[in-house]
DNA sequence: TTAAATTTGTACTGAACGGTAAATAAATAT
DNA sequence: ATATTTATTTACCGTTCAGTACAAATTTAA
């Protein structure tokens, strides 16, 4: 089935590319928060005009949500793959050390926008506050998952705790984005995942 | 000089109390960052009408700094006082304890609001966005000199990184108060502290 | 008792917000 | 050719935003 470029469809064709359009409206929300981007400046930034981006996106909740899936879906894409190293402290060292990368990456906003994308918010963003909340947790469990795996698999203690680790790592995730923000270099980030690594416990299958 | 109570003041006498209605302002901007809190619901929590919020602090810029001012010398006055305890040590414990604390008392708003005050925000808050970043890097900035001196004193093994070290605490703190706002509870960030904890350097004297 | 000073309440301002109606343009199907 | 379908353009909607003009109210000073 050629389901890829189902041509010859009625009406007048879209003046614009859907996925590169939803890519600069993904910068645009991971600079801005979802609060902070204006529908002007969305528009502004796609170079289209509101009816078309409505038509288009859905509403600016949808457009976000669709922003937000493209953002897991590339730039994030790396966080689930760490997840398969061979061992906890590999998977964390990959996890943090990629994270620095992105986090401070010149290519891109600085900091994660599950994160930032509405962390404190007004009354009528409060949905997609809850929504990132989701999010956050999610690969607060998804670590969890790995170092329960790590424990079976013997490369973490027995009696170290799966979750405050999966809770430590993601604190200091999240406080690299909030640093990212704020200026941090690179560097910075890499030496406070460097601290972090020379503590992991078990550290002797280095 | 008593300048205490300069009574017998001309014109109508206020009819609330400046520092309870700055408290209230606080208590929003707290919880809704500098964006997110309206001048409507900042009005309606102080009671007062919006002529009269204006006349006494200012624009919402100006209400913003006030509370925040109040805030540093309120509830997060602590902070200063953690860094004189003996070690650095048990500043960082003192410090990160508090914060848990502070950070999930149920009787004030989650988070810290120098953390998400504005993180991401929109084009016409970036001047707040920097203010509060230069707070951040000023306490970071702080808890280096405590390291300094730590390693001065010698409870600091002289090749640490007092540099390092700093970016690590406050990255630690800034991943709390996220942490905070998503729902982490206080039994939970004390497990993340903990964990910090048990792997500073020089542990020895502990 | 009147004047001066200050705060209050009501009602408003222009700009920005998210979102849309309606006409026009450009394509395919008949 | 004409109808149908879809996208674009322009111009607008009502609401909320931060901020204010103005007059009434309430105090002290003269």
């Amino acid at each position: 089935m050629n389901t890829v470029k189902p041509n010859k469809t009625r009406g007048r064709p879209r003046a614009f590319d859907h996925e590169e359009a939803l890519g600069k409206a993904l910068n645009v929300f991971w600079t801005r928060g979802y609060e902070g981007a204006s529908m002007a400046e969305l528009t502004d930034a796609l170079g289209i005009n509101r009816p078309s981006l409505y038509a288009a996106f859905g509403n600016k909740e949808e457009l976000f949500r669709k922003a937000l899936a493209k953002y897991l879906a590339g730039p994030v894409s790396y966080a689930e793959a760490t997840m398969h190293e061979p061992t906890a402290r590999k998977a964390v060292e990959k996890f943090l050390r990629k994270s620095a990368e992105l986090l401070t990456n010149p290519n891109n906003p600085r900091g994660c926008m599950i994160v930032q994308g509405a962390l404190s918010c007004g009354q009528g963003s409060e949905l997609i506050q809850r929504e990132l909340i989701t999010y956050r947790k999610n690969y607060e469990d998804r670590l969890k998952q790995r170092f329960e795996l790590a424990q079976k698999q013997g490369d973490l203690p027995g009696d170290s705790n799966a979750a405050d680790l999966a809770k430590y790592i993601a604190t200091i995730h999240q406080g690299m984005s909030v640093q990212a923000t704020s200026g941090a270099s690179y560097e910075e980030l890499i030496a406070v995942v460097n601290t972090v690594l020379d503590n992991l416990p078990e550290n002797q299958n280095r």
